[in-house]
DNA sequence: CTGAAAGCGCTTACAG
DNA sequence: CTGAAAGCGCTTACAG
């Protein structure tokens, strides 16, 4: 019934006959150590079941070694976010926590800021938005004052230019262009929440890139909706004018999407033939739907690493990693009318 | 430039003019200690900004006050379980850590087995399936041997019993029962992988259901799919037989209900006429489907709640909380016919 | 009701 | 290349 206590560097130590010193050397790679000496030590520990206790270590590095995510409940995805950020975290040696956090954008931002004030972290990567004043990932290098650094995951750096893989929003144009080439001239946009960077930089690509095209005679009937809700999609295809169609309407995401095209059916038009729809996401429902939706497909897994990469390069006062390749791919599929077609007609353009 | 240590104990104890153990007293509130003292000491505990350092305290204690939570890639929803379960524990003083492990069974089961061996925690809450002999929960009472134990949010009892409230499937009956009142006499199961409780336990209550009324003339045209995908289900449409219609069918979740739907939309049937069709989880596209999908709307937070009350009632030794009230509740919609009619009806009778 | 002292299990200069 | 010793910041019997 009574549980042995476990075994300690101490007792490794004495099997192998060797000071506690040698074993942490042993374990930790840090001392010069002979390789014989190494190899009977980790021998011995691995023989007893040895594993450091965390918390002595933690003590004496006065290092926590933890670092937290915050995530919120409105979005799914994060979870795959998380999952991303877990294995860089981990690779990297340090453990991870997560954090819910919902309700007002003030009160994210207040709780990530005890967050950080608690000492409790190394770091902090945040999946919600929070005010741009609690983040210590502005600057491009990768400076450091006394705090906690905090990181989100998707942001606007100082040049109001979107950072963070989930706030590229360049696929907008990739979706702009297609529907443009397939004859569409009148477009709307269903926008998310303001204050995600990723909302906003779907809806600032999305007026660029109408606005590149206005020559062409392309013209904007708006940015409608503002949630990540399909009850916000629907509203907003109500909120077409009759005369709409043809009309492509880029939606924030597929959710948004779902909503629209069931609005369009309500109102009596078709999609693709009086209304084009595209969602974001690529959930998988979203193949299945009828029509099937166009969207773009995101790598939230990869996203997730790379956010961790960008917090693990300011806790080493290293520069912002230079970016990858993207992470979005656009699947053309029946929502926008010639599926396949469409995207390969433009992709070979 | 150079960052003051943070204050310790000792420190408070200095300002306060009392020992560090009367800090100590103060701050657990353990020892006995006057009121006016206790007060002196938060106060200048709390104008200094004092906080417990936890790795000492863990050290000390022998207590890492820290969960593990299992989850995977593959349920999105899991996002949400993981939050109402972290808020209960957090509640309780622990801090969670989230592994995400994925892959078969067996790599899911030795990676729990290694997180328990690790001593890092003092118990982990699993919301991936994994085999039964990893798990310390099986026994209904508290009873623990030495090591971490490891609660499953959804599992089975000795008596195959399903444990844990995402494996309630009682509402499946609901919908055979209302579906079979409303007329359908032939009913199809498209199940999720047999690896997780909740499928299993859907699959089992169907199955009971459909025999329960066998008498009345209804029968079961198989249980097909396997898979939490809406190509299972789609497949599953395609492979009822041709005189198949009128049929209810039974889907796992709303990802593969929309399958379903557009097998069946494949196959020139028409839902709900020919075809009725129910999903689980609620999900919010689902509600903008065409036709709009009948659910099991399902408080998955809820569910993470009292997964991590269970956990913890192992922890302190104290036998499984008795159960609650249902998480579940069915949506009726478009795709069974009557929507809101037929549930109205069944539920009036 | 309060304080002095020991010790949790590590790591890290430092001495040899 | 290895060991003796100190100390990280707490909590907890124990003494008063």
């Amino acid at each position: 019934m009574a549980v042995p206590n476990p075994p300690t560097s101490r007792d490794v130590a004495r099997l192998a006959g060797v000071s506690q010193a040698t074993v942490s050397y042993a374990l930790t790679g840090r001392g010069t150590i002979s390789a014989t000496t190494r190899e009977r030590v980790l021998q011995v520990a691995a023989s007893i079941g040895y594993r450091p206790n965390l918390a002595a270590r933690s003590m004496r590095t006065r290092r926590t070694g933890q670092l937290a995510v915050v995530t919120g409940t409105v979005l799914d995805h994060q979870l795959r976010v998380l999952t991303g950020a877990g294995e860089v975290a981990e690779a990297a040696g340090y453990a991870v926590r997560t954090h819910s956090i919902d309700g007002t954008v003030e009160h994210r931002t207040d709780r990530v800021r005890e967050l950080a004030a608690s000492r409790q972290y190394e770091g902090i990567l945040t999946l919600v938005p929070v005010g741009a004043d609690a983040l210590t990932d502005r600057a491009a290098t990768g400076e450091r004052d006394g705090g906690t650094p905090v990181v989100a995951e998707a942001t606007f750096d100082e040049q109001m230019r979107s950072l963070g893989d989930l706030a590229d929003a360049t696929a907008v144009r990739e979706l702009v262009d297609a529907l443009a080439a397939a004859g569409f001239r009148r477009f709307a946009h269903v926008a998310g929440p303001a204050q995600y960077a990723s909302a906003r930089a779907r809806r600032d690509v999305y007026l660029a890139s109408v606005e590149r095209l206005a020559g062409a005679g392309v013209t904007s009937l708006g940015v409608l909706g503002g949630e990540w809700s399909a009850e916000s999609g629907r509203l907003a295809a109500h909120a077409l004018p009759d005369d709409a169609p043809p009309v492509a309407v880029i939606a924030a995401n597929d959710t948004v999407a779902a909503g629209v095209l069931r609005g369009v059916g309500e109102r009596g038009w078709t999609a693709p033939g009086d209304v084009a729809v595209t969602g974001w996401d690529d959930v998988e429902i979203g193949a299945h739907l009828t029509p099937s939706l166009t969207t773009v497909a995101v790598d939230f897994t990869e996203a997730g690493r790379r956010a961790m990469h960008r917090l693990l390069a300011v806790l080493r006062g290293e520069p912002r990693p230079t970016t990858d390749g993207p992470i979005h791919r656009v699947v053309w599929r029946e929502s926008t009318g010639g599926g396949r077609d469409a995207g390969q007609r433009v992709r070979s353009a």
